[in-house]
RNA sequence: GCCGGCGUAGCUCAGUGGUAGAGCAGCUGAUUCGUAAUCAGCAGGUCGGGAGUUCAACUCUCCCCGCCGGCUCCA
């Protein structure tokens, strides 16, 4: 008997005796490894461990608590549920069930619809399959075989991901390019055996059910085949897999952490907003304390713009039907606009955006090039048609104010406008308390030039000066081609939450299209009119998106500077009031916002209060304090900190409670 | 919009066809208190809205409103 020598990705080799298996060859290099090893890949490419390596192959292993492996150990348990369904419900035809970001799911044509009362018994058949350590097993044929395969078995979606393969040799056809051509058409498809589930699949899967460990069905929902809201609803089972007990109870303790600071209970419960149905869904009420903290975002923003040169402005919720015609906004955006009203028989429409209303305060006088760049800045409320189904707390609305700015300027000057916007982006978010940011560059799509407006050389300086930015920037960012709107090329900010999770939040977006409609002009050096170059760009996003964000990232526990109350003051008894109030006025003097907790309640139940409410400074006086001039300082989180005197505390919290700098102003 | 689920007091939730309940919050009183809930009493609900079935509906049926989870992260 022969052997292959197989390199390993440290660069050792080992021999394998011919006619082995990758199995086999996991148990050779070390025993622990076996069963902790769910797949392998060949030169590259992902292959299943029954694979029998030809001599000189590069060989990787795939741990199960890697990345791949995660993902692989996901979509085998979600054929495990597949199998599971098929059993319960004879007549299901089975859609895609890939694995996500936080389990799996499969998308199901079923006979009946589905509760998640029958999860348990669709998992408890999962775990009796399991049990009998049931092998993947992956079977080759050409496509025309395999349709034939499919037809016969009544798997209508099989079926068309088939013909789709068939026609384009890909089961995805807008992602040919970016694929390379993948299959020749007419070439060979595989499918895995689970039991008697037959799923077509590229695979890699695990070697068999013994793998699998831990799982477990967590929802269901509806999702249109394709996604596309005019093909048929399928049910979709979603369920996540973890390679150990203690990594799912990890990620069900992060479920519960999210649920805990959910901005929908925490602004209930800290009183900082609601939503009533009979004003309408999406429609934001900012209460006392919410609002507080709004005045202190805005009051931030308004000075961080001025001090870069922005001039702020105001403007109206409605306009004439003939702007949002000369903008364009009728013909592309009407669908998510409120319906018009009729004043005077004209039709008025409340605005979904502001820049017309900025582009006619531009246009309002002649501009020289020595007013250039013009920025222009409003915390402007607009108000957009969403569907009733996105609608979500403060995070997606039909109301909400955005911190809006359109910058006009001369095209030499793009590339430091646009950097200045980029760090003044970046400050913000750092200033609240957001460190870790992602971005995004979306170009045009060369092949598809024609739908774009400007010319192919405006397009060409704009996302070269965009990308310079972003370089320059220092911070990695993804280039994304094709996702640029059709008016301009533009960089997406989005930030980093401490649960890992993104949101975008800041956009800054070149726009050829809105100069040209409102035939906008400067007078430049030599005497003659030019086009001026315009920006829209947003920072936070939303007021209310993002103070919903806010909410989540801190838990209700917010910095010291956007406390609505940051120092609550306990006096022990009656006859402590009057200290008490002596202490606030000083603290109120100092600028810090302050309120008295003279309820007649023990010193306890008031602290728990001042806890639940997220005060983040607490101070107790009693005898002790009164007698010797002194505060009793209790920090947010069980932290007592005894007695000091007031200016002590004093010289700590005059700066704090301010909001921050943010660096570098111009 | 569509699929599935939900809607009872300000909040969290019991109540499976026969006179609407609890805890917290609120109000009143007592207590004057030392670092995460003092005690007692009171008040609070067209059971999301409307129609129907029934001797009788929070409960069953239908319509509407709202909320929650989702609606292509490569077969």
């Amino acid at each position: 008997m022969g052997h292959v020598d197989v390199t390993l990705p440290d660069g050792g080799t080992q021999q394998l005796g011919a006619g082995l298996s990758l199995s086999d060859l996991v148990r050779q290099i070390d025993a622990d490894l076996d069963g902790r090893v769910v797949a392998a890949r060949l030169d590259g490419e992902g292959v299943d461990l029954s694979t029998v390596p030809p001599a000189g192959a590069k060989v990787e292993l795939v741990l199960m608590d890697s990345r791949e492996g995660l993902s692989i150990l996901r979509h085998s348990t979600a054929h495990l549920m597949a199998a599971a369904v098929q059993e319960l419900y004879p007549e299901a035809k089975f859609a895609i069930g890939p694995p996500v970001e936080d389990g799996f799911y499969y998308d199901i044509d079923l006979p009946r619809p589905v509760s998640v009362e029958d999860l348990p018994v669709i998992e408890e058949r999962m775990r009796v399959l399991q049990a009998q350590r049931l092998p993947y097993v992956r079977v080759e044929m050409p496509v025309d075989e395999a349709l034939g395969l499919m037809k016969a078995r009544g798997q209508t979606y099989k079926v068309e991901i088939l013909e789709t393969i068939r026609r384009h040799g890909t089961s995805r056809p807008d992602a040919v390019e970016e694929l390379g051509g993948e299959a020749e058409a007419g070439g060979v498809v595989s499918f895995y055996q689970t039991h008697s589930f037959l799923d077509l699949c590229r695979g890699p899967h695990v070697p068999d059910t013994s793998f699998l460990r831990t799982f477990k069905l967590t929802h269901i929902a509806g999702a249109y085949w394709r996604g596309n809201e005019r093909n048929p609803m399928l049910t979709r089972l979603y369920g996540t897999a973890f390679p150990t007990q203690e990594a799912l109870e990890r990620h069900l303790y992060r479920l519960e952490e999210a649920k805990r600071r959910d901005h929908r209970r925490v602004g209930r419960e800290l009183d900082l907003f609601s939503i009533e149905e009979e004003i309408g869904p999406g429609l934001v009420l900012w209460h006392p304390k919410g609002a507080l903290i709004r005045e202190i975002i805005e009051t931030f923003w308004r000075r961080e713009h001025r001090r870069r040169g922005y001039q702020l402005v105001y403007t109206p919720h409605v306009a004439r039907a003939h702007l949002w015609d000369v903008s364009g906004h009728l013909s592309w955006y009407q669908e998510n606009m409120f319906s018009g009203m009729e004043i005077e028989g004209q039709e008025y429409l409340v605005k979904p955006m502001n820049c017309p209303f900025h582009i006619l305060i531009y246009r309002s006088h002649t501009r020289s090039y020595r007013d250039l760049p013009f920025r222009l800045g409003e915390l402007g409320t607009v108000y957009r048609y969403e569907r009733s189904g996105v609608l979500h707390g403060l995070l997606r609305v039909r109301g909400f104010t955005q911190d809006d700015a359109h910058i006009f300027c001369r095209p030499e000057q793009l590339e430091s406008e646009v950097a200045d916007a980029l760090e003044l982006a970046l400050a913000m978010l750092r200033a609240f308390g957001f460190p870790e940011h992602h971005l995004v560059l979306s170009v045009s799509d060369p092949n598809q030039m024609a739908k774009y407006a400007g010319s192919e050389e405006e397009w060409r300086r704009a996302e070269s000066a965009l990308e310079r930015v972003l370089e320059k920037s220092g911070i990695a960012f993804d280039r994304v081609k094709g996702e640029a709107a059709f008016y301009g090329p533009k960089i997406d900010v989005s930030l980093v939450d401490v649960l890992g999770r993104w949101w975008q939040c800041g956009t800054i977006q070149v726009d050829f299209n809105m100069p040209d409609r409102f035939d906008l002009g400067y007078i430049g050096e030599d005497g003659r009119s030019h086009r001026p170059l315009m920006v829209h760009r947003a920072l936070l996003g939303s007021l209310e998106r993002f103070f919903g964000i806010l909410i989540e990232h801190h838990g209700g526990a917010f910095p010291l500077w956007l406390a609505p109350v940051q120092v609550a003051i306990l006096p022990v008894a009656e006859r402590h009031e009057p200290y008490a109030q002596h202490v606030a006025e000083r603290l109120d003097a100092a600028g810090v916002r302050v309120q008295i907790d003279d309820r007649n309640e023990k010193v306890g139940y008031r602290i728990r209060q001042a806890e639940v409410t997220k005060v983040p400074y607490i101070v107790v006086v009693g005898d002790r304090e009164v007698e010797a001039h002194l505060v009793s300082v209790r920090e947010r989180g069980r932290h007592e900190r005894g007695a000091m005197p007031l200016e002590t505390l004093l010289d700590e919290l005059r700066e704090m409670v301010h909001p921050p700098g943010t660096g570098s102003a111009l």
